[in-house]
RNA sequence: GCCGGAGUGGCGGAAUGGCAGACGCGCUGGACUCAAAAUCCAGUAUCCGCGAGGGUGUGUGGGUUCGAGUCCCACCUCCGGCACCA
């Protein structure tokens, strides 16, 4: 075979390792063990795009390489296949979510296959198999039989949860309903999206201001009984073990955030209604310190307490906000924040702190959603609070006061604030707080508050719990029964379906299209819903479990993906827990992140897992991005230029607003001048110069089927590696595939004879000793490349290599010895070229295990270098000398030299830095 | 608005505070060829200069240092996330 011709050889190879099952791996204890992971795809009808590819590849190289180290490499893939696409295209087609997903899956996985990877494919594992799901279900029975213990800081068994005297005393019922409102897993009354137009029940991704993604109908927020984690009871673990682990830090910053604990104070207001009554409005501040400063209360306009608290007069315009309110979709709320609304209720509440009264107002900036849905208004210390406070003329009460600094710079004074005064300072005019700092007022407030009992400390979250049930059918079944009465009405009694009935698999459908009413398609197999148990009576439980659910866990089912007897094995779990790196998109660095590391909890304490953290180190690969687009405009015939016009990749709009022609444009038509790129033709035309996202729409998606059949699986692999460090977005360019294939290509002939018809090694292929300075290169490319792999940067690890090869390809002879080691070294990255060019360089078998070359520091010592030397930081000369001369040698050398001579003009230097081996810098007079 | 990340040739990118632009793409010239492709060789930041050579250069402005792409301060732009969470 002549020329390199992967369409050849890496099916050929891709063969071996399947039927060899080279990758197959048992845990070994004498080995060190390296769980390695990639984020398992969901299995689109799309297929694999080129993004795909890029973490794949990142961890295939490195499971590669720790096998060559001596580890015992665990790397397997399998499949996140629930989901809506499926059920989608099976309400329009009828066609069975599993058998589009079975298609999908295949396609998957023949597109991974002929990428090379090294997965282990004995243990793929697919979430829509009822072998894997019945553990999905038993780990959804844990959590509904786990209880948080707050004290102890840990989930335990229900069993063990004591139950108050006072329950007790209420018998059996009391008791039940007691547990299941202390389970992780539990029922409540929670709003849905639910689209009457598309007769369904839509996921918040689906919805966009408030309407449906798909054809644009109006959504309403409907509440319907719903399956909820208490994912907030281990906000505090999933915050502190963030320490634990090597994680990027703007992803554990993007986790704490959006756990959002924040500490505070609860505190009591005395609201005294139109009738005389008071009732406590308990309301939630960060700045119990501020107390004396409240100048009115907030509620939420959902708040309980509105309709009490609204007198005659008020209630015209309380009724119209609250309407007008309910009907905001969020989107609105937050969107419409620049200018504060809200309405007086006609009632006053007493502020515990000094007896004063203060209005209380409805507005829909606070939520109800969190806290208690009720506020203090601290409008000198608050910025919201200031703006309503403006917006309806209340009063401002200053009780921290500001620095001198901070008034000068805003034009406030003490009597007008312009302002909120957000930041610490000295308490004023606040009672038994004047003169605390804010650290120390906000304790004594909140002690003082204790003693009269009005008030507290309290920790809140913005986390809320997990909405985990789904009126879908394409997911996994609860495993649970709901008792129903001779009526047919539940009597709230619920059941979990014994473990040995697991799986409870889902039932066959013949129709899959909605109900038209907002309950579950399930709904629709009434044969499968019905069960009856020791003469009673129970409906399933009709609703199935998000898409999150099975990707949760499977990071698990990997290490023992055949048991039936666990989820997985003890010892299984003990030799390869916790993944020692974790690769995806940076799209889930928060939901199913989160999600894993809650149920990992969970599990851990239950004593199914020994670690507290399933993930070690986390890696996202960055986005791959379309190939540069360079974008013209033109309006009325004439070009404009880009300076005017706002582009957001679609449409094109003049300062007008009017819309404006936007042109592709070739890259030769195009020049850079200054900052920007202009029309070669009329360089007073800007040019628009992106690459973008890639998508169908826009026609710019690469197709990696259509990349290997051009180039191979191994330029692609290389490709993606090489383009930039993989945590960057950075744009596809098939140029740059060009190049990468062009340098396999040098390697190809640097081993085979391409002119002759037989697959044999050139004849400069000898068994000679290489030269000193090939030896050099060589161990100086393992040492680059081991070190490039240990830090994961890819693409200097294959600069390197490249450099390499330039310094062998124009030798005359090329010694086994320069290119065995170096074959190994792109094995990783190349692995059908490199087990080809092994296997002709007379090595049967594979590659896979051999070891990685060793690099021999005594062999990088060149025989002289050069160093720079600079006059007043400028480089003006350079001196050759030996490897190891030292300072005082350099320095005479350098000053003795006639350029710097001639530089120094005669004068003494003021002052010589050397760094021996590196430059020499003279400070002239 | 807040929190992250990033700004280096025509492009992707490289540089433990010590020779900016490695490597690749593109481009230019040459070799091979009847010719082309492929391949190989040489050049390629920018300005001045025929040349030797010299000046300027890592988003902007300051600073620290013998020496700054790298460290510090202020700002600008782009990308990602969050966004009335009291």
């Amino acid at each position: 075979m002549p020329s390199y011709h992967p369409a050849a050889i890496e099916p050929r190879w891709q063969n071996y390792w399947v039927s060899n099952k080279t990758f197959r791996v048992e845990a070994d204890p004498s080995k060190p063990k390296y769980y390695i992971l990639d984020m398992f795809p969901y299995p689109s009808g799309a297929g694999l795009h080129v993004g795909h590819p890029e973490g794949y590849t990142a961890t295939d190289i490195l499971a590669r390489y720790k096998r060559m180290r001596g580890h015992c490499v665990l790397h397997p893939m399998g499949w996140d296949a629930f989901g809506l696409p499926a059920e989608q295209y099976a309400i329009e087609t009828g066609t069975h979510p599993r058998e589009t997903t079975e298609k999908n899956i295949n396609n998957f996985r023949r597109q991974i296959q002929m990428l090379g990877f090294s997965y282990d494919w004995d243990r793929e594992v697919d979430t829509t198999d009822p072998n894997y799901y019945r553990w999905t279900q038993f780990i959804f029975l844990l959590l509904h039989d786990t209880w948080f213990d707050a004290g102890a800081r840990k989930g335990r068994p229900i069993s063990e949860l004591p139950i108050p005297s006072e329950v007790a005393a209420r018998g059996e019922d009391a008791i039940r309903a007691y547990r299941d409102g202390k389970r992780l897993a539990y029922q409540a009354e929670v709003p849905v999206n639910w689209c009457s137009a598309l007769g369904t029940v839509l996921a918040n991704e689906e919805v966009i201001d408030g309407r449906s993604e798909r054809g644009n109908h109006p959504v309403v927020r409907l509440p319907l009984k719903q399956w909820m984690l208490r994912i907030t009871d281990y906000a505090d673990r999933l915050i502190e073990d963030l320490m634990l682990v090597d994680w990027p830090e703007s992803i554990r910053d993007m986790q704490r955030n959006w756990i959002g604990r924040s500490e505070g104070a609860e505190v009591d207001f005395a609201a005294i209604a139109p009738d005389g009554t008071e009732s406590a409005v308990r309301v939630f501040t960060t700045r119990p310190d501020t107390l004396f400063g409240a100048t009115y209360m907030v509620l939420a306009p959902e708040h309980p307490l509105v309709p009490k608290l609204t007198t005659k007069a008020q209630a015209a315009a309380v009724e119209a906000y609250r309407d007008q309110a309910s009907r905001k979709s969020d989107f609105e709320r937050t969107e419409m924040a620049k200018v504060k609304t809200g309405v007086w209720t006609g009632s006053m509440a007493r502020n515990p702190a000094n007896g004063e009264l203060v209005p209380v107002w409805i507005a829909d900036y606070v939520l109800a959603g969190y806290g208690t849905g009720a506020i203090m208004a601290v409008p000198a210390h608050d910025e919201r609070d200031f703006a309503f406070a403006r917006q309806f003329d209340l009063p401002v009460k200053v009780v921290v006061e500001p620095s001198q600094a901070w008034l000068d710079k805003t034009g406030s004074s003490l009597g007008n604030l312009t302002a909120a005064y957000t930041e610490s300072g000295q308490a004023i005019a606040s009672g038994f707080l004047s003169g605390l700092g804010t650290a120390e007022a906000k304790a004594r407030m909140t002690a003082w508050l204790a003693e009269q009992g009005r008030g507290s400390l309290k920790v809140n979250y913005k986390l809320r719990d997990w909405l985990f049930s789904r009126q879908r059918y394409w997911g996994e079944p609860f495993p649970l029964l709901h008792e129903i009465d001779d009526d047919g009405k539940p009597t709230g009694r619920i059941e979990p379906v014994d473990d040995s009935e697991l799986p409870l698999r889902l039932p066959d459908l013949a129709d899959f299209k909605p109900s038209g009413r907002p309950e579950p398609p399930l709904g629709k197999a009434t044969e499968w819903a019905a069960v009856e148990r020791g003469g009673r009576r129970y409906r399933r439980e009709l609703n199935t479990m998000p898409q999150w659910a099975g990707s949760c866990w499977y990071y698990l089912r990997y290490l023992d993906p055949k048991n039936d007897k666990a989820l997985c094995g003890k010892s299984a779990e003990q030799y390869w827990m916790p993944v020692d790196l974790y690769v995806g998109g940076a799209e889930h660095a928060v939901l199913h992140l989160l999600y894993s590391r809650f149920w990992h909890k969970v599990l851990f304490d239950r004593g199914h897992v020994s670690t507290p953290e399933p993930f070690s180190r986390l890696v996202n690969q960055g986005m791959i991005l379309g190939e540069m687009e360079y974008t013209a405009f033109r309006k009325d015939g004439a070009w404009l230029s880009a300076a005017k016009v706002e582009y957001d990749g679609k449409a094109a709009k003049d300062a007008s607003g009017a819309e404006v022609e936007s042109v592709k444009v070739e890259e030769d038509a195009v020049e850079k001048k200054g900052e920007h790129f202009v029309l070669k033709a009329d360089n007073a035309i800007r040019i628009d110069a992106r690459a973008f996202k890639m998508s169908k729409s826009r026609g710019n998606v690469i197709n990696p089927d259509e990349v290997v059949r051009q180039y191979g699986a191994d330029s692609l692999r290389l490709y993606e590696m090489f383009m930039g460090p993989l945590e960057a977005t950075k744009p596809w360019s098939m140029r740059g595939v060009e190049g990468v294939y062009r340098f396999l290509t040098r390697v190809w002939r640097l081993v085979i004879d391409d002119r002759s018809e037989e697959n044999r090694t050139s004849p400069q292929v000898t068994g000679d000793a290489p030269s000193r300075e090939t030896m050099r290169q060589l161990h100086r490319t393992i040492q680059r490349v081991t070190d490039d792999l240990d830090g994961m940067r890819f693409n200097t690890a294959i600069s390197a290599m490249m450099e390499y090869v330039n310094h062998l390809t124009p030798l005359a002879t090329r010694p086994k010895a320069a290119l065995e080691p170096f074959i190994l070294l792109l094995a990783p990255f190349a692995p059908h070229l490199a087990e080809e060019l092994w296997r002709a360089l007379g090595h049967p078998g594979t590659l896979a295990y051999e070891p990685w070359p060793a690099f021999d520091p005594a062999m990088l010592v060149a025989e002289s270098i050069e160093v720079p030397v600079q006059v007043n930081g400028k480089i003006k000369a350079r001196l050759t000398v030996a490897p190891n001369t030292d300072g005082p040698a350099l320095e005479a050398l350098a000053l003795a030299d006639e350029k710097v001579r001639e530089h120094l003009g005669g004068k003494p230097p003021r002052k010589v830095v050397v760094v021996p081996g590196k430059l020499v810098n003279i400070v002239a007079g």
